[in-house]
DNA sequence: CCGGAAGCGTCAGTGACTGTCAAACATTAC
DNA sequence: GTAATGTTTGACAGTCACTGACGCTTCCGG
């Protein structure tokens, strides 16, 4: 279990980039279902057979950058302080999104990554599929939270559909921004504000 | 453009539905992945190429009922009285799925079809991708509505997130009742009593 | 130098899906 | 009744994502 230290594990992740890399750019060029496991697998300089030891489909090498933004996400809620009311701590758990829509390095890159999902409805299922997992990650640091605060009141329901909320707001705040950053932090908290749950 | 009347429109849903319903015996029985397209088709007593003259794909059987679900929320909203809160609309407009719940003949399929996209990572996207599409209908009606209130402040964001959250309430409400009628009920109206939004 | 472990390519196979074509069938026109 | 017309179907072949098996190489500790 010792986080990914191990060299092999660090040269496994340099092939994993090296292969999204080339990856993005042919699903950008063509689009997505227009690209073939083949000719990524060739543009890498692989067999398709070892494209499959990387990556377990096609899909996950589009989420291969978002899988370790959720896991930030997660971890963030998880560290932010215990008296902090749940919906801020929702907010504040996001910050890396809007920071990385400030970084224009990262901005263009997921600018990119998003054009190419919504291209696709099969990819945008996946990338649902995705975020769902990312609730349940945040529900279950909110339930952790809840019983750290010894809390007997808090109802799993009405935490998932917050967690739910929030990341409705996150999603509503993405879609409308397109890639303008300016965009997205105030629409993210004006959402936030107007579905702020009363108390909690 | 006419909605769906014509003689040879309503065979194919005849059609469809019996192909749904074969379908749906074997994918309780066996699982979704472990039943092959070849499988359903011969059960039924057609080709696999007729079966995808029926359905554009082995997902799209599993969500035939669901798809008229959504279609009754969409119109529901659209039908609710305009002076009416915009959140208070989205949770009537829940309340054909929570009338399903209650008829034992709906609650058993339902719950039957939700076990099967429980066990399939692969259909649960799918079914967020439909709810996503749903979502897109709901945002639509408030959007449409916010307009012949003749309302300019508001915002389509925050209508989207709002559109969220009320969803985000259904799925959490359905995923924590599992085929509990008496628990539905009861969960969604915490949830979404929980994330009302402050005014609109 | 030898042993095994790890990574890779090749090959063969499955299953979802698509295009094409020709036969079967029903529909309507005459 | 028959011919023309259109719709529905099965058969066949092909593509693409993905998987399992096998055998080769490379690298490393003993």
């Amino acid at each position: 279990m010792s986080a990914g230290g191990s060299l092999r594990e660090v040269s496994r992740r340099a092939v994993q980039s090296r292969i999204a890399r080339t990856a993005e750019s042919l699903f950008a060029e063509k689009g997505f279902e227009e690209t073939t496991v083949d000719e990524i697998a060739e543009a890498v300089g692989m067999s398709q057979r070892s494209f499959f030891r990387y990556f377990a489909s096609k899909d996950e090498v589009v989420f291969d950058s978002l899988e370790r933004l959720s896991e930030e996400l997660a971890q963030r809620l998880a560290a932010r302080p215990l008296e902090e009311p749940a919906w801020d701590s929702l907010r504040r758990s996001f910050d890396p999104v809007a920071e990385r829509f400030a970084d224009p390095e990262h901005r263009d890159h997921d600018a990119a990554i998003q054009r190419i999902i919504d291209r696709s409805p099969r990819l945008l299922s996946a990338y649902l599929g995705r975020l769902e997992r990312l609730q349940r990650a945040l529900t279950d640091a909110l339930v952790a939270r809840s019983v750290r605060r010894a809390e007997r009141g808090q109802d799993v329901v009405v935490l998932r559909a917050m967690v739910g909320g929030a990341c409705a707001c996150l999603h509503a705040a993405t879609v409308h921004a397109g890639a303008d950053p300016e965009v997205f932090g105030p629409s993210l908290d004006r959402a936030m504000e107007a579905l702020r749950p009363a108390e909690v």
